[in-house]
DNA sequence: CGCCCCATGTAAGACGTTACATGATTGA
DNA sequence: TCAATCATGTAACGTCTTACATGGGGCG
């Protein structure tokens, strides 16, 4: 029925409440206080974004009764929910996340131990690992062709812009390996 | 007049504009074809942008007349538009920045030598540094404090966004060092 | 002649931000 | 009782996305 894809607030409410069913507040309040303080804590983004949620089935809202309680409606995750959830996560890794929605990736990553299982989260590293093994020299290519007309400046940013994205590659491939020394066998190309 | 703050890809484009006059096509050729991929090349958005940028006596178009050419509009910078782009590149660092909007800080520092010369974008990176140095602990603390009930892809998650704040910190400091060699001297506190 | 690139735009819709608004409950 | 916190929302606004639309010019 609906075509638009839930935007990325609305997937990382779905995996927090995979995680645990909560309240919009408590939500926020993860919003505000942790490392996803990348996503706003703020009312007018949250309360529209799981109403909307609710419309397209994924989550259901659930008043709280108790004797001297507030008011506090708790979501919980549907069938329907789980599975867009585990769509979203296992969705390969593309050169455009790369590029564009990194943040993304690493909140898929995030989930997919406990959404779909530590094979899911392999299969992300492995997937991240090989846009970037083609996506840097790119990158390199880049910086030396235009390292005779940019400013200093200008060639600084893009070599921060490269050295994250290596930053980023050796992480992955140091996840594997702790991965690997867990128990998930990679598919087919781990470490080696 | 006008309280809200100039778009993020308003200020790309301001940006470009300051370094060399470009027609709306032009400015979407740099948005597809060079590292600034992170930003949309799509017509509905730098169009319009454009024309807000215009609206608000920042930029002016100037529709190029020649035989046999194209209809064409270049754009370039108001002296406005030059104040406001400056004001932008030099407000300081924010911990906020760091946090939601380390994209932004870094296209800052990548106009600002340019657009207001290198003892800005020493600047820059003095307080990235500074932002960075006091923001890194408190990621260290958030890890260890979930370490025991994180799932270890969430962990991982978090570990990768430490490094990434790490390895920027590392470059901001050798970035610092090229400055210092090339002639700017830093403020008060440059790599000793 | 037809196709592709140049070049500019508009319209509908979704989303997030900011600011405002409301009311219940806890604790000083 | 008064303030702070819990808890939920709405409305206006600006912006981006996606998709559509238009036309000139070079080239085979």
């Amino acid at each position: 029925m609906r075509k638009v894809a839930t935007s990325r607030l609305g997937c990382a409410l779905l995996g927090l409440l995979q995680q645990k069913p909560s309240s919009g507040y408590d939500l926020r309040k993860i919003f505000s206080t942790t490392a996803m303080t990348t996503y706003s804590d703020s009312p007018g983004a949250i309360y529209p974004a799981l109403q909307r949620l609710q419309q397209r089935g994924l989550v259901r809202g659930s008043i709280e009764s108790g004797a001297g309680l507030r008011r506090r409606q708790v979501f919980h995750l549907t069938a329907q929910g789980t599975a867009e959830l585990r769509k979203w996560i296992v969705r390969p890794v593309l050169r455009a996340d790369v590029i564009r929605g990194l943040d993304e990736v690493m909140l898929r990553f995030a989930f997919s131990e406990q959404a779909v299982g530590p094979s899911a989260s392999v299969r992300i590293l492995q997937s991240l690992q090989a846009e970037l093994a083609s996506y840097i020299p790119d990158l390199h290519a880049q910086l030396s062709a235009g390292k005779a007309t940019m400013p200093t400046s200008g060639r600084l940013a893009l070599e921060s812009g490269i050295k994250g994205y290596e930053c980023l590659l050796r992480w992955a491939r140091g996840a594997l390996g702790t991965y690997a020394r867990e128990k998930i066998a990679p598919a087919k190309d781990g470490r080696r």
